[in-house]
RNA sequence: GGUCCGGUAGCUCAGGGGAUAGAGCAACAGCCUUCUAAGCUGUGGGUCAUUGGUUCGAUUCCAAUCCGGAUCACCA
């Protein structure tokens, strides 16, 4: 219907007053409460052209449109607004087919493939709040986008090797006793990480006494053993020694697990795996290439480089003077490894905004090569979680423990629910998988309501609420119409009602019937956000209704049939919408 | 220093050219013998960082300034 306004409202005015407007250039909102109409035309810019005063332009446009649009009942003008009312027909029409077809709010198919990547962790350490916001955002996005009707293909990345992974290692060698995650019954992500922090431990007393000798930080830094050994192990791991090899996969395979623990209980899946240890070969085979057709430039050092600086960028190094390769370098080779796989036309990074300039730098590398995915890479670039006292700082032990957040949501969850008896006559099952959509709801909604592009702030020492603008709002709502529906016991689904809707029922069809717009809305912005906040309004306006109208008690059974189709409806998206944003809704709570 | 992002109520966030700037939390006052009170209704709370500009209209766009963050690695 808006767009429809839209379209009509600019051809009217260019045959008026012989304008050339598009239809996109029209400002079409939903009129605001305290005026009477549904939908609203902004006529502002055509008062002037026109030469007469909004009164009358208004009346032409409107005049006009009531003509063309059958489905408007009426209009009246104020200021420069038309405010257009629908006619009950059109509600009552939307409301049943809506109802009726299960498919009503899907969107047309694009024939695109589209390649998320998220996650992407580090298998040096577990996952942590960071990570958290990047799969709910990542997960979300590429459901939200197969529901905008694009076929999507879910990656992750293991940034499984490289000089981080072989200090946890190292340490682990030195002071790791060969215990394993079943003899200390931790997960495995967790042994590994508290390595990674002991191996830092131990570096700092080892350069604090090469400086107290005299040395200077950064000479204390270069020659701590640790450090060097670290820098062997590396050696060693590009040249296949079979010990270090072995000690890797064994490390590796315990991370693995600990992740995929962690992934199973936030819900989110893949596609398919990749690990930089399996495409950095290919990536410097990628920049050889590339230096064979002039592209790169060897330095006289013997660094592989590009030169960047016409693009306003500086000179970047693409393989190492010792021959190694860097960070752009796999994700060269995984790049190409995943078009051959997959052949996306677009490949979506979900990765924090602190690598905006290497992803610059990857995209433009690309296009130098003339790959075919260049144009198509896209960076989800996402603000970082923040704490209220700055940056989370893994060596000043301020990092938000992934596992942890949830346990603790999850139990949160258990307490508040327990003390409101909301689970008395649950089985022990149930009431288990209520605490836990509960908590994961509340964590999830709680992330994914703030714009992915902004940088937020998470303050553990307060919990993440229950009540108002959250998950378990939402839950709730869905829950209490599920409960009606079970209270009625009446067949509304093959019922018709003509109805004229008051007030809150009105607001809640409308919100209802933007809900495609807003699934658009967010796949074309990449922005899950947008979802969570429509949803919220549309259980907010449920909650009015229900307050405000009796369901069951209607004042006549068509009435109760007509409500009961619209509470049902608002079920079905909301149900739909937490879907999209990785959130399971509850039958009772 | 260059580049990029942000600054809206006490706190966390919406709104990104249109009507009197909104939510939630926190505070206060009401509403359960009737469909689930994790709910609903109301009250108080704002120099939309500052200053200029463009416009019929600016919190929104532009410029400058101030404040915060990120980045400019042979780290990832």
């Amino acid at each position: 219907m808006e767009q429809l306004l839209r379209e009509k409202t600019a051809t009217i005015v260019n045959n008026l007053y012989g304008t050339n407007f598009s239809a996109q250039e029209i400002t079409v909102s939903q009129t605001a409460k305290e005026f009477v109409g549904d939908f609203t035309v902004v006529i502002f810019s055509f008062v002037k052209i026109a030469k007469k005063n909004p009164a009358e332009v208004g009346k032409e446009i409107g005049d006009a449109i009531q003509k063309e649009i059958t489905d408007i009942e009426s209009y009246n003008v104020v200021k420069g607004f038309v405010n257009f009312k629908l006619k009950n027909e059109f509600w009552n029409n939307f409301l049943l087919k809506a109802s009726a077809d299960e498919n009503f709010f899907l969107l047309p198919l694009t024939n695109k493939k589209i390649m998320v990547e998220y996650a992407g962790p580090n298998t040096n350490k577990p996952l942590h709040l960071g990570h958290i916001r990047n799969i709910f955002i990542g997960y979300s996005v590429s459901e939200i986008l197969k529901a905008a009707g694009n076929e999507v293909v879910k990656v992750n990345i293991y940034n499984d090797r490289g000089i981080h992974i072989c200090k946890s290692m190292l340490a682990y060698q030195k002071y790791g006793n060969k215990e394993t995650p079943q003899t200390k019954n931790i997960k495995g992500d967790h042994l590994v990480g508290n390595y990674y922090v002991k191996f830092d431990q131990e570096l700092k007393i080892q350069i604090a006494g090469l400086m107290a000798k005299g040395m200077k930080e950064e000479e204390a830094n270069k020659n701590a053993p640790l450090n060097i050994e670290a820098k062997e192990m590396l050696l060693k791991w590009e040249a296949g020694d079979s010990e270090v090899r072995a000690l890797w996969e064994m490390m590796n395979g315990w991370v693995y697990e600990g992740f995929n623990k962690t992934y199973n209980l936030i819900g989110c899946d893949f596609n398919k795996h990749y690990k930089e240890s399996d495409t950095y070969l290919l990536g410097k085979k990628i920049v050889e290439e590339g230096l064979k057709k002039n592209i790169f430039y060897k330095r006289l050092d013997g660094a592989v480089c590009v030169d960047l600086t016409t693009d306003g960028l500086n000179e970047k190094v693409l393989i190492r003077s010792d021959g190694t390769s860097v960070y752009i370098t796999q994700d060269l080779g995984t790049a190409d490894l995943r078009y051959k796989d997959f052949e996306p036309n677009q490949m979506i990074y979900t990765v924090a905004n602190e690598q905006d300039y290497h992803f610059k730098v990857l995209k433009l590398v690309t296009e130098k090569l003339e790959k075919k995915y260049a144009a198509g890479i896209n960076h989800l670039s996402y603000g970082m979680v923040d704490l209220p006292s700055g940056r989370m700082k893994s060596r000043e032990g301020t990092v938000v423990d992934a596992d942890d957040l949830i346990e603790e949501m999850i139990r949160t969850a258990k307490e508040q629910t327990i003390e409101l008896g909301k689970t008395e006559n649950f089985t022990e099952v149930e009431a288990e998988k209520l605490y836990y959509e509960l908590g994961m709801g509340a964590l999830k909604f709680f992330i994914l309501k703030v714009d992915p592009r902004k940088r937020m702030i998470f303050n553990p020492k307060e919990s993440i609420d229950f009540h108002g603008f959250t998950g378990p709002f939402i839950q709730y709502t869905y829950a209490r119409i599920q409960s009606v529906k079970r209270k009625a016991g009446i067949d509304f689904k093959s019922s018709s009602p003509i109805i004229k809707a008051n007030d809150s029922e009105l607001q809640l069809l409308t919100q209802l019937y933007l809900y495609p717009n807003i699934i658009n809305e967010a796949a074309n912005n990449l922005d899950p956000a947008l979802l969570a906040n429509h949803i919220y309004l549309i259980a907010k306006s449920f909650n009015s209704f229900y307050a405000d109208n009796s369901i069951t008690q209607a004042e006549t059974e068509e009435l109760k049939n007509y409500r009961l189709l619209l509470s049902d409806l608002t079920g079905a998206i909301l149900k739909r919408g937490m879907k999209l944003l990785g959130i399971e809704v509850p039958e009772r709570m």
